[in-house]
DNA sequence: ATATAGTTTAACTATTTAGTTAAAAATATC
DNA sequence: GATATTTTTAACTAAATAGTTAAACTATAT
């Protein structure tokens, strides 16, 4: 393991088990000392390859969101005509969240506290998804006739839903104890496809009141 | 002004600025010396009337959970034929979230922490208004012909895109230079209640893939 | 008016926590 | 393989923060 490997390796170890724990507590509740038992690197390490806590959390932040925004993005790009892009969109954002546990986590903290300690970078990633939805109903392809709406309400459904569903679901596994009637995540991402697009598209018949 | 009185103020005066606080910042983020500034309370008074941080913040969540669901509830058993519940539900939901701005930041973040510090209470309002929203969606009244579905999904893309969305307004508000596109609060739940209505609503012929 | 219980106050204490230091160890460069 | 550079280490410091104390104040009942 060359000297630069290893620099990667100890500043990675910091950054993924900073993020796991600013996702657990948030950046208050995450104490530097604990990092450095679950890390098992050194506390001087961290402030030598972070200069600080906030600038930690930034890399942490920017880290997270970086890939997300691409990964749905380029999803929705390569939706072929027999794989609607919306469809395309949600179900890579799922994916994508449920793989990385911190990112919905971090993004409900960050959003409920206004930003403030939101990297810029970060919150372009979010506006990027954002953009793209917008693009997606504006488009219609390859689904037709969306009906003309605001892109926030049906983003906000989709990112809003996916982020209570798998950060509720520790909290729902304890309550539950005869049945279990939760849906999978796959069956709840199918199910928000299923109403969204039924919601979405241009109707003949009005809707009710 | 009585003894009882007054120590109902200052109670009150402490609870509620500190609901605020623990809204804005979170638990860990909420520092009590800045309680007492903000709250005009000395310190020992809210040591006094709340033994620590731990019992303040367990009382200011229950209070702040124990009415939402009652008015929520309470809206979509009063809803007449030519109301439907399920708008009712969602409409009574949105009007008080925005009304407590505190309630969804910090849902948000009990959920983001995977609701440890969640008192059982408060947890028990937010299932009250699930087994509520799946009573509407099996009884279909007056809406005829829901598709059979779990409640969860409608749920959380009721509650999760309308906390987004409030939760996000100070954050989009700084963001938004040029044009005002951003629905407002009443254009985005009606939006939210079509979508779900028609996404919802029995169909005799089969949705996209 | 006074005794009593409830309430508020300013100053204090103990602990936690972010961040530092200087030396040791590992690694690269010559 | 000696020398310079980067990285890691344990012990330390300064500041922030939760919680305490004992005295002063207030309202009410006797």
């Amino acid at each position: 393991m060359t000297r630069n490997n290893k620099q990667n390796a100890t500043a990675l170890k910091i950054r993924t088990t900073a993020t796991e724990m600013f996702a657990e507590k948030g950046y208050d509740g995450t104490i530097m000392d604990e990092l450095t038992v679950r890390s098992g690197v050194n506390k001087a390490s961290i402030y030598y390859h972070f200069q600080d806590k906030s600038n930690l959390y930034e890399q942490c932040l920017t880290h997270l969101f970086a890939n997300v925004a691409d990964a749905v993005i380029n999803a929705t790009e390569l939706a072929t005509p027999g794989t609607p892009k919306l469809k395309a969109f949600v179900k890579t954002f799922a994916k994508l969240a449920n793989a990385t546990p911190a990112m919905p986590a971090i993004l409900m903290r960050e959003i409920a506290s206004g930003g403030h300690n939101m990297p810029v970078t970060a919150r372009h990633q979010m506006q990027r998804l954002l953009s793209t939805l917008k693009f997606i109903l504006d488009t219609e392809d390859p689904n037709p006739n969306f009906e003309p709406i605001n892109a926030l309400t049906p983003h906000f459904m989709i990112i809003g839903s996916l982020c209570f569903y798998l950060t509720s679901q520790p909290m729902r596994d304890r309550i539950e104890s005869t049945e279990k009637i939760d849906p999978t995540l796959e069956e709840f991402t199918q199910q928000l496809i299923d109403i969204l697009q039924s919601g979405l598209i241009k109707k003949t018949k009005g809707g009710l009141t």
